[in-house]
DNA sequence: ACTGGTTGGTTGACACTACAACCATACTCC
DNA sequence: GGAGTATGGTTGTAGTGTCAACCAACCAGT
């Protein structure tokens, strides 16, 4: 892959091919900062601390592993746990052992965080509507979503990821 | 705009409208993580930094006002001194007073910023055709580009922001 | 010019994230 | 079933970003 000659020119500074690169940079920073904004001003909770939040909530029985939250939204695991420590020092989630692991720790969402989540999907469901569903032409939705996926599972794994070295990747047919 | 009742019926959590957010933010944060890496592996640069030294590249005179830097960037004031600081700490910028405007600084592409640019450039410029450009089809990538355009106008200044309101911002013709 | 308000930039305090080192446990293979 | 290795999670440290407070200089209006 990336054989043939896209090296070979290299891309002028002005080359309007960058602008859709740029345009998605910007795109991203202003929506995801506002989305931010909206949701710590009416619940006092971030993007990622709502992003955590949800997936847990997503997970069966509402608790999920640490490494499976690390992947899911993101996140370095030590990112993870700090994550997780302000959100039960806040009493939306508690920490809980592993039945079948005894080295894994589990994340649970409280009554208490579930009633925050529900609270701030409405606020951060509509953002998403105002800010990203409704201003794009109906038509393009399917593209670019479509695109984004390419883009995403192109660009691989995330660094850190361990386990799998880049040729072992079982891409989880 | 946003009149109806987007509202009304806040999205369910597995509503498939939320698909393309969240295609949009892994892509995102994929694409992005991986062209820091690249960045910063083979010239030991962050994206940020490059983007400082592009920004101050083309802009004339290769001199930027560090306002107009951080506008052009996205990053706070103070974030702008904070990246100025470390690239003047490696000799890839320099700080000058500004001749019209006795409390303004100017970031200055120095020499070795502008070869350090250059040779970053090609690294980059091949991530963003590998990671991007090329992985999608090219029949979408307008509508890519004009979608994120919109969406970022419509999301609107970045907190920060000061001077101007929305309506008067000169697009710079 | 003086006064009051605004803008440009830096600094201090702090929030969030990643990476590396670490321990405990699980897994594998002899 | 013991040794060696891989994995899950937490912690120390450091990097990078924001916000609020601040000073200096600009820009009215008078």
């Amino acid at each position: 892959m990336i054989a043939s000659e896209p090296a070979a020119r290299p891309l002028s500074p002005h080359d309007v091919r960058l602008a859709p690169w740029r345009a998605f940079l910007e795109a991203h920073t202003r929506v995801s900062r506002r989305l931010d904004e909206e949701l710590r001003a009416e619940h006092d909770l971030s993007l990622a601390e709502y992003d955590t939040l949800l997936t847990i909530a997503w997970a069966p029985d509402r608790r999920i592993r640490m490494r499976t939250l690390a992947d899911s939204i993101l996140l370095s695991k030590s990112g993870v746990t700090r994550l997780i420590d302000r959100l039960v020092a806040d009493g939306l989630v508690e920490r809980s052992a592993c039945l079948a692991d005894a080295r894994g720790a589990e994340a649970v969402l409280t009554p208490s965080g579930l009633d925050r989540l529900r609270d701030a999907a409405t606020t951060h469901l509509r953002g998403i509507d105002s800010h990203f569903l409704e201003v794009v032409e109906p038509a393009d939705l399917p593209v670019i979503e479509r695109a984004m996926r390419v883009i995403a599972d192109a660009a691989g794994p995330l660094g850190e990821r361990t386990t799998c070295s880049p040729e072992l990747v079982d891409d989880h047919s």
